[in-house]
DNA sequence: AGGTATTCCTTGCACATGCAAATACCTACC
DNA sequence: GGTAGGTATTTGCATGTGCAAGGAATACCT
């Protein structure tokens, strides 16, 4: 094998583990819980978590933007997703009166029934194939190591908007206005329960 | 949210972290390791991952079956791979003498350049965007939980044949004659050194 | 020997998704 | 107020991949 000018360490069979272990097992886990999801509940998980994410944001809306990278889609493939998931009836769009740019997507009844019916087969499709699989310091161990790698630690899943990635910095006007608009339109809209799920 | 008739219990935080985590860092793994070899090389991940295979095996070819599974493609997706790297001449197909049914990818010359080119990136890449931003203990762990759940242990990354997966049952004459076809062909194959990679 | 079940690979078909570009809009700065 | 730069979303285009089915070959059983 040739060796360019920048030397690096092969992998040890330890490393090359790790490697491996990451893309088989998520491939395992994914296939098989997308089958289910797709044999019972006519989702992908894409679909799925998007519908997920949905649910529980105030309002049971989000912007595209922020819905992408909920769902872990570039802008381009959550416009498709939404797009279908829209011909389905389950998810619908809005605009947004304070930005002429940004869309929302809206989960519609027909798309939280679609959920609340897949919930237990996802959450029993994740529990089999992975989670129950797992010791907890397992678990813990997984996310612990892949967490961090992420781009996202733990305490930002709940807090989304104030993610740890947040560096010091001044805080631009723009970020104020957005988050006054978005402070807004959440008072606006936070009026359904938005359900727990995933 | 519903729940059905089996009581099924809801992902507590740290069961739910170590989901996101696997998704999330997969996706960002495979993203940018992706955009480095596609620009650099030309080769998609899977596409590096089936030279990478042959070229460790005995002659620089597999089985197209073998080689679905190394690759962690269904047959149809390492059809259609194969195809594609065949017009690109970095694999070619051949007959089994023994079995008529059988194909074998064969690496190229060509291929076996490509290969060696993209290795130094995939090396750079699978060690800056994983390895080297977990600690041994977190790559062990990660191995450790996630090997399992692949469906492999480690020890069967070494010799694949003998899988742990493999539970104790007669061992048929089917299997007894693939594995003198199988041995037959590596004896008359065995005339190139498999260079080492991944 | 003949019939059936299984294996191996490929093909038809459909679907999902990302890159790059395009368009419209918003914000910061002079 | 005007402009440059940045943001948000969508669209054109291309690519990759899996399910299901099909055809040929092989193994197994009677």
């Amino acid at each position: 094998m040739a060796t360019t000018g920048r030397q690096l360490r092969p992998l040890d069979e330890r490393e090359m583990s790790a490697w491996h272990a990451l893309i088989r097992a998520h491939n395992r886990v994914v296939r098989k819980l997308e089958a289910e999801l797709e044999a019972e509940h006519g989702l992908t998980l894409p679909g799925y978590e998007v519908l997920a994410h949905l649910s529980e944001a105030p309002g049971e809306q989000l912007r595209m933007s922020e819905l992408a990278q909920h769902a872990v889609l570039t802008p381009s493939g959550l416009t498709r997703l939404v797009d279908k998931l829209t011909r389905e009836g389950l998810v619908r769009r809005d605009k947004c009166s304070a930005d002429a740019r940004v869309v929302y997507a809206v989960l519609t009844p027909q798309g939280r029934r679609r959920l609340e019916a897949a919930y237990p087969t996802h959450l029993r499709g994740v529990r089999e194939h992975l989670i129950d699989a797992l010791t907890p310091t397992q678990q813990e161990a997984l996310s612990d190591a892949l967490g961090e790698l992420s781009g996202i630690c733990r305490a930002a899943l709940a807090e989304a908007a104030a993610g740890c990635e947040v560096t010091p910095r001044e805080v631009t006007q723009r970020e104020v206005t957005q988050r006054e608009v978005t402070q807004r339109e959440e008072a606006e809209a936070a009026l359904a329960a938005a359900p727990r799920t995933t």
